[in-house]
DNA sequence: GGGGTTTTGTGCATTTATCCACTTGGGGTT
DNA sequence: AACCCCAAGTGGATAAATGCACAAAACCCC
């Protein structure tokens, strides 16, 4: 039986302890684990075991006491929850380095992500060809491309001055997310997804606990 | 005057609070502007003004009542809690795609942070010389690398399934904090620094806000 | 089929974080 | 020098998240 789910308020971090969840699942999964107790996965996520199954509550009853959950039906239910069970299409601004990293990264293709049309404004790099496959597009197209090809999500590899701009061309775009990797704190407009990937403030983060003699 | 710090227990959010107003003090200080009062700054850091002052309160008293803070006093106070008056060295392992991205990141330097040694596993690489100016070494050479160039961050920039097995011997060559860039959640020893940067776990987060329509 | 074992699901206490609203005090002004 | 104004600093209410500890339930074995 699964009880009603209650969107009341979902705690974001729960949201992403699913992500971590899937992952390590999907790892059972490959590895031919059929049945998995919040025990065990907790100590592999390195997460409380009662917060798992907390986790799960909020949007139901996924397991079998006294076993465990199944792994397949579990990683499943978690994508079908984060919304994996289709491709979410991308547009990627920026082909610097980073960029450039993302494209060559194959993590995103295998988990449903997909970079459906990429720009630059540097003369010298619109209109070529990507290893990846993508054409380069002049970030004028922005608007056409992201229409003609259903893109929900932007992701921005600019450097910080330009992402502001960025950002709001996506959101007039018709973009409804961002993935945002310039160091940045975005404006948007109420209602816009926005997650920030920083790795300076990570880095500024272990300063401090180094200074700190922890 | 100035409290005595209370080391008692600083939110983690609040150090990364900090990081992110040292950056945009950084960028007030090359406009020129003198002072900046708390709601000014919480504005463009998207954050509650009443959580900047508390989250300064946990190190002392850095402003002047009725007037504000003085941007670069404040700045320079910051970097200090935070650790960024000095040069930390990194070492980098992992010379794909991402780690070339890191390596060609300016952001880096600039914030204090220096990448003293790279590393890679595959013969095509080792020994050559990068843009940057490093050269690739061997990952055997880890430990004197570290010993040497009094390394303390390592930065983790390998397929997931290396994850593990490389901060196992970063620990052991005797650094200290671990940046991990691999989608895996490592398991290190007890008093061991991890920060992650999980940009698929972020993607999974914009899926989850898109589909329950937020 | 009953009792024991095991692990889920969850109420609740505890801890943690956020933010309002008030107090405090510095600086400018008359 | 007395006043006013403003923004920092802070007590404490509110909100949120975590995790313990127990009750509920599914399976197994005898």
């Amino acid at each position: 039986m699964r009880s009603p789910m209650k969107f009341s308020k979902i705690p974001t971090a729960t949201i992403t302890r699913l992500s971590i969840y899937s992952r390590y699942l999907e790892a059972l999964a490959q590895e031919g684990v059929k049945i998995i107790a919040s025990d065990k996965l907790a100590e592999k996520c390195g997460i409380n075991p009662a917060q798992i199954r907390k986790d799960l509550a909020y949007f139901g009853e996924f397991g079998i006491r006294g076993v465990g959950y199944f792994v397949k039906e579990l990683l499943f239910e978690i994508k079908r929850i984060l919304g994996l069970n289709k491709t979410w299409k991308m547009a990627l601004v920026g082909i610097g380095n980073l960029g450039s990293a993302l494209l060559a990264h194959q993590n995103f293709i295998r988990q449903g992500y997909e970079f459906a049309a990429v720009f630059d404004v540097d003369p010298a790099k619109v209109g070529r060809r990507l290893p990846s496959g993508q054409v380069i597009h002049h970030l004028d197209d922005l608007e056409k491309m992201v229409k003609e090809n259903d893109i929900e999500i932007g992701v921005i590899a600019t450097p910080a001055s330009k992402a502001q701009s960025v950002a709001q061309r996506l959101i007039d775009a018709g973009v409804k997310a961002i993935l945002n990797f310039a160091p940045t704190q975005l404006q948007v407009v109420e209602g816009m997804s926005v997650e920030n990937v920083d790795f300076t403030v990570k880095l500024d983060n272990l300063a401090y606990h180094l200074t700190m003699g922890n």
